[in-house]
DNA sequence: CACCCCCGCGCG
DNA sequence: AAAGCGCGCGGGGGTG
């Protein structure tokens, strides 16, 4: 059954079912503060769907009362793909455009800030149960149904997830990060001054410059001064900098990746993002501000804290509590299988069967080396026209015409002004009226090839993670329950009590498999995973 | 001072 | 200095 909730104010929520005929059969209001039992007794006696106007908004009250819910309908997010699924339907504005932003932990958010976001707030009960009809129309009357409503629900158990995720955080080991920055630049430095090692890069790329002022920080100071040096760049990316036959550019490039660390993730950040567990005997905790939906192709964004950017060099620091482990799974070659499975190409599904797909295109002569075949599939999806991507493409077109015809197709619409759309249906929002004169058609081309890939990638995520959540729930009751700590596209840890660490492994195998099943049905294409079972993420570098 | 853009680099 | 997609973030430096 399904039933929503709807928060009046502060101090009251109604809660509706809703009938089979989209009509409300019971209305209850209840004090704010026993939403989390009531929810709690209708999950404990029927599966419930819960509909809401916003997770993010409701869910965190919840968690922190102790109560999980199995399933929900976020509105708010259905309503960005239904948006643009659907533009001819006349949606009203309901104040829903910007993404929630939650506050950094230990962050005083200024009053007007939570009032501008704080908009669920103000809906009446009426305006979203007609959102609600409004959904349900769009969804019915648009081209699949079906799978649609796999979409919205995936993306729904996603704001779940991402609610939970910045609940329970990534279990931190503060000590060995604190460590890997002493060992990298020195000791923590007074705020605002350079660590010693940076300082002493500085130093040395001012002395091969000859520019005691410079500032290695500012792009324009240290462009000019190149140049001024004799050396003939354009800009002062590592990639070119790399390529000069210089004294400096060994420390410059020491400096720049350093300097990186230090403002990304250096002990400000730690403070900031790194905080102390629930429980005494837990590790620290990173809690990352997702943004389910955030990116046009369906992909997660963050808000904050860089979760997915997290440097690979700091991965040693996330480590599991005493006690648990870390299950650190990642899909092999997603998006190219996802692109196998669109378009029904047998021949590179075969060519994925056996694990690295990759692989399976050298072993099957159609490219030279592992190297050559990767660059070949990610020139096909990002559409590479010169250099080695390009050189290859023909082959890659006569081997596999099936599979590279749907990112053409996909590229040909984009060109021409057209919108295209995922598997499941979310579709790029249409180029502005004057895009001609903005963007050429070759540009459009390459994000429309890539966002059927990508977005679709994006989904079969989502399915997985929605499925992993689902077995974990069944597998153990809380607070010893296994559960998502990360997600980064096409990978994800779960922290898990080590005893159960084998058997959360092969749910997580398992819901792989079951992904690809609700997204293609019967597909040939394989799902496999690379998956570590870890105290330490940095062990699976 | 707040705000915005550019640049560069981290991730997939 | 990117060929070839999608992002977030921080620092510098300019503008009003």
């Amino acid at each position: 059954m399904e039933i929503l909730v709807h928060p009046a104010g502060e101090q009251t929520v109604h809660l509706l079912e809703l009938g089979t005929e989209q009509r409300p059969t019971a209305q209850v209001t209840h004090p704010r503060a026993d939403l989390a039992r009531v929810v709690a007794r209708h999950e404990r006696e029927q599966s419930v769907r819960w509909v809401w106007a916003d997770t993010a908004a409701l869910v965190p009250e919840l968690i922190d009362a102790g109560v999980r819910v199995g399933r929900c309908l976020d509105l708010r997010l259905c309503r960005a793909i239904l948006a643009h699924a659907a533009p001819g339907r006349d949606w009203p504005d309901l104040g829903w455009t910007a993404v929630t932003a939650a506050a950094p932990p230990g962050e005083v958010v200024p009053p007007t800030l939570w009032e501008e976001t704080a908009t669920t707030q103000t809906l009446s009960l009426a305006e979203v149960l007609a959102e609600r009809e409004l959904q349900q129309a769009a969804v019915a009357a648009g081209a699949g149904p079906e799978r649609m409503r796999l979409l919205l629900a995936a993306e729904s158990a996603g704001a779940l997830v991402a609610a939970e995720i910045a609940a329970d955080g990534l279990p931190w080991d503060r000590a060995v990060h604190e460590e890997l920055l002493t060992e990298m630049l020195g000791p923590r430095p007074a705020a605002g001054a350079r660590p010693a090692r940076l300082e002493r890069l500085a130093g040395q790329v001012r002395e091969h410059l000859a520019a005691p002022t410079l500032n290695p920080d500012s792009q324009p100071d240290l462009l000019r001064t190149l140049r001024r040096s004799g050396l003939d760049v354009q800009s002062t990316s590592k990639w070119e900098i790399g390529r000069l036959d210089h004294p400096v550019v060994a420390p410059l490039l020491e400096y720049k990746k350093l300097a990186r660390l230090l403002s990304a993730n250096g002990w400000g950040w730690l403070d900031h993002w790194v905080l102390p567990g629930t429980s005494p005997d837990h590790r620290h905790r990173f809690r990352p501000d997702y943004v389910p939906g955030g990116v046009v192709t369906g992909r997660w964004a963050t808000s904050g804290g860089g979760a997915l950017q997290l440097p690979k060099s700091l991965r040693r620091a996330v480590r599991a509590d005493p006690g648990w482990r870390l299950v650190v799974a990642d899909a092999a070659q997603i998006e190219p299988r996802v692109l196998a499975a669109m378009a029904s190409d047998d021949a590179l599904a075969a060519a994925g069967q056996a694990g690295d797909l990759y692989q399976g295109l050298v072993d099957r002569g159609i490219m030279a080396t592992r190297a050559e075949a990767k660059v070949a599939m990610l020139g096909a999806l990002y559409g590479a026209t010169t250099g080695e991507a390009g050189r290859l493409m023909p082959r890659l077109i006569r081997a596999y015409p099936r599979a590279t015809a749907v990112v053409e197709e996909a590229a040909r619409t984009g060109e021409a002004g057209g919108t295209v759309h995922t598997w499941l249906g979310r579709t790029t929002p249409p180029p502005p009226p004057s895009w001609r004169e903005r963007q050429s058609g070759r540009d459009r081309g390459r994000f429309t090839r890539n966002f059927v890939v990508q977005g679709t990638a994006a989904e079969w995520a989502l399915c997985w993670m929605g499925e992993i959540r689902r077995r974990l729930a069944a597998l153990a009751p809380l607070p010893e329950r296994a559960h998502l700590v990360f997600f980064l596209h096409d990978e994800v840890i779960v922290h898990t009590p080590a005893d159960m660490a084998d058997q959360v492994a092969s749910e997580i195998r398992a819901a792989a498999t079951e992904a690809g099943r609700l997204l293609f049905g019967a597909t040939a294409v394989a799902f496999p995973l690379d998956v570590a079972i870890v105290d330490s993420y940095g062990e699976t570098d």
